[in-house]
DNA sequence: CTAGTGACGTGCC
DNA sequence: GGGCACGCCACTA
């Protein structure tokens, strides 16, 4: 179950409609993990790139790309690839969360995962 | 073993 | 808006 954390997240990140966003709050509690944005972050992390998951639409609760040293430039990439979806992103790392952030219907979108998680065994 | 550090979130001031 | 405290847990020194 544990050791599927990361491709869980990846999964559910997966599911992010082109072109809109989700906090890393939000990913957490999809995949059953209320409160745990941290290891989101991290398994976002060990992601390598290039990729096919949609990374960069996982943004903060404060509607910013969390900018840090230790990204290498990964987040710079973020605010160009949110940009190359129609989505502006300003110098700071800020951007319109209210007007481009998924609403998923819930009740599907945990059909979905746990579809996964089984499949997955 | 403990302590510090995060691609975080919520609550409070 | 900003700053602080706490909770979360993987990782590192």
């Amino acid at each position: 179950m544990d050791r599927g954390f990361d491709a869980r997240v990846w999964h559910a990140v997966s599911l992010i409609p082109h072109g809109q966003l989700a906090t890393y709050g939000q990913v957490a509690d999809w995949i059953g993990a209320w409160g745990c944005a941290r290891q989101v972050g991290w398994a976002l992390r060990r992601l390598s790139l290039p990729s096919e998951v949609p990374w960069q639409r996982v943004v903060n609760a404060k509607g910013r790309i969390s900018m840090s040293l230790s990204r290498e430039g990964s987040d710079w990439m973020q605010r160009q690839l949110l940009i190359a979806e129609g989505i502006p992103v300003d110098a700071e790392g800020r951007l319109p969360l209210k007007g481009f952030l998924w609403r998923p219907d819930l009740e599907a979108l945990a059909l979905e995962i746990n579809q996964f998680a089984i499949a997955r065994e």
